[in-house]
DNA sequence: ATTACTGCAAATACTTTGCATACCG
DNA sequence: CGGTATGCAAAGTATTTGCAGTAAT
């Protein structure tokens, strides 16, 4: 708890009781949640809880860089406790998000004189579960 | 005009004006435009369009393949007159979106034993028109 | 006449904003 | 006290839906 306190604290943003909260329910719940998500499993223990301010803090928390946003489906944005690179695959029947592992190996910096500051690689298909039955 | 045509009822998509007018923008138009974009463009020759329409025929032109949606940030969705395998990228600062070539060697299929359908692949940064001035 | 296409308006969903209140140092 | 954080409600934006009018075969 102070770890995450200390990383907050680390990227300008000061460790409020909800902010902690949010930010800790990312580390812990490595399920890339929507808001709605985040929200509605944080008011079972945090009942003054705002969206309003789950939304300005995963904004703070993207914009100093400890999450990523993920858009996959233009209406819902899920947010993933941005670590290593990695991929994404979406399940079309179930719904499912999947972390790929993917070679971080020569990724480039510079695509046709263009300055790469994030890479998004995501995949959709049937998932490994619903294809098997 | 009639190779459009054809394509559309190739793909059971029966060719009214309006579609075959959507279709070929976004053939014409290889600028990933939004919604807005086609409709404000478009109705300039076609008064009588409504938006509705535009979004009924990228529904089916998606759902038939022909176009594809590419989703980078959530509040635009953006058209592409689908073709062969590229990446993009999304200027940060001027917010153009630039096609990429990518190697389609060695597409994996299945990745962790998940069947692959679609694959995307977006970048993002400061494009070179930006970072020269 | 029957069917499909279109367009308006209302409804829905997600996110942002304005502002007053509550909290913290 | 002074400044920041929070929460509610309203506003904004993008998209979907219901339904009636229109066009086409």
């Amino acid at each position: 708890m102070n770890e995450i306190k200390e990383t907050l604290l680390q990227h300008d943003i000061s460790p409020s009781y909800h902010r902690l909260k949010i930010y800790e329910y990312l580390l812990d719940n490595r399920i890339h949640p929507t808001v709605d998500r985040i929200y509605s499993d944080l008011i079972k223990n945090i009942p003054t809880l705002s969206k309003t301010t789950v939304y300005n803090t995963l904004r703070s928390l993207t914009e100093k860089g400890l999450v990523s946003q993920i858009t996959i489906e233009n209406n819902e944005v899920r947010y993933d406790a941005a670590v290593d690179f990695h991929g994404h695959f979406k399940c079309m029947k179930c719904g499912a998000l999947y972390d790929i592992n993917l070679d971080p190996e020569g990724l480039p910096d510079k695509i046709d004189g263009h300055s790469i500051t994030e890479r998004h690689y995501y995949f959709k298909g049937i998932c490994k579960n619903c294809s098997s039955r």
